[in-house]
DNA sequence: ACAAAAGTGTTGTCTTTACACCCATGA
DNA sequence: TCATGGGTGTAAAGACAACACTTTTGT
């Protein structure tokens, strides 16, 4: 630290923004906050960035911590750090984002965890300034789907073709043509259908898919063009 | 900070990558950095976020001392903070990226300040992992290109449709068919003729354009549909 | 038998692509 | 007059958007 010394040095956190889907409907996920100040109010998952790991390993760590969750796909969002944004002292905070299938891990945070799914559009109010930094999230959500397939990794293992086009009709709050979309889907060769169906939703029952992981690896998709006369002003990316 | 005094603070700094064109390629603005470590060696424009300002603002003002340049359009990109990152210390660097018309800025840079341009492809080796930053703007630069118009942004004020389309060509390092690009270009109606020729770079000149501010301001151009044939993978978004 | 969700085809329109020549000018 | 870069049109192929009915099965 010999060149430094003299600079200023700031307390450094991350927070993080959990979307889930249940096959209906976007949700977040939140946790009654575990220290002060602020205690027991309702915020993101958050923590310090320690002397000995990367901010996006302090990610991973600060959600396992709170929430029981491992080996969740997250991406860097953007970085708060007005002097002000917390009464309390200057910190400035990285936020990440990830998608996750919410029944999936609902056992995990309700047995052990304090972690909740709220709607994505009913929540409680947060501290600082959370709703921004879920607010910004939710934007390079959407544009990131409009280029790349992230929106997968929001599913199951095996889902169903009603699953992903309602979540995109949730992600973008759109309506979705399921004749055009299935046929693109389809035709896009990242699905390989399976012989078995989920008769949860439906008497008839709907074939399970699983992703063509060769192809999904690098594969751009561009359901945007796909789905009903919109423009992309309307879907807020 | 009576809450947080526990916790562990951080070395924050901000590196700026500024993206410059000049009608024919791609050019990146490096400095000989002027403070210990590494002093006088080649790096992006970077320096420590102050108590009393945002990391944006931080950008800003570090830009304006390094190299003169004022009122830039720059944009977060990724953070960068392994722990070993920096041999003399831990720091953490938010990076932010911009995209100026290099002609327009060319006199400031020369006569005061140490900073140069090198073209995209070839400049000297850089200090820690600035070279990493910048292939990483590189890559968000293109896929915000993507979706949005932000390359006007490095256009001059009036600019010519020639001009427009290497500019295209250099980001994505494609070739460009004028006539279905042109066409595309001007069916926006982004673009408004002006009655003055660039003769510069021809013996006919090329028509000036402005840009409609109006309808740029939210429009969204999806510019990467009407390149010739290839696949977004083919251009690294 | 009926309610509820899954699944399936066709057509018209628009967008994209491919392709080659003439124009204006300065040297 | 010629060399240089600017500008323009058309046709074929492919993608998109709009549209409604049948299937399956649990109750």
């Amino acid at each position: 630290m010999e060149f430094y010394k003299d600079e200023p040095s700031t307390l450094l956190a991350v927070d993080c923004i959990i979307f889930g889907f249940d096959g209906e409907s976007l949700q977040i996920l939140l946790i009654k906050r575990g220290f002060e100040p602020e205690i027991n109010n309702w915020s993101l998952m958050g923590g310090f960035v320690q002397p000995d790991e990367s901010p996006d390993e302090a990610a991973s760590r600060i959600l396992y911590k709170l929430t029981g969750l491992n080996d969740v796909y997250m991406e860097q969002s953007a970085v708060f750090g007005k002097p002000n944004r917390e009464k309390h002292g200057r910190v400035v905070s990285i936020t990440y984002f990830a998608l996750i299938d919410s029944k999936e891990y609902q056992h995990i945070l309700s047995e052990e965890f304090k972690a909740k799914w709220f709607p994505i559009d009913d929540y409680p109010p947060l501290i600082f300034d959370h709703v921004e930094m879920i607010n910004t999230a939710k934007r390079l959500l959407r544009s990131k789907a409009a280029l790349y397939p992230i929106l997968f990794e929001l599913l199951p293992e095996k889902f169903t073709l009603p699953q992903i086009s309602s979540l995109y009709e949730a992600v973008y709050d759109i309506v979705i043509d399921k004749r055009n979309f299935n046929r693109k889907l389809l035709s896009s060769n990242l699905l390989i259908k399976l012989n078995e169906k989920d008769k949860e939703n439906s008497k008839k029952g709907a074939f399970y898919y699983v992703l063509n992981k060769d192809i999904y690896k690098d594969q751009i998709m561009s359901f945007l063009r796909y789905l009903p006369s919109w423009s992309a002003q309307d879907m807020g990316i």
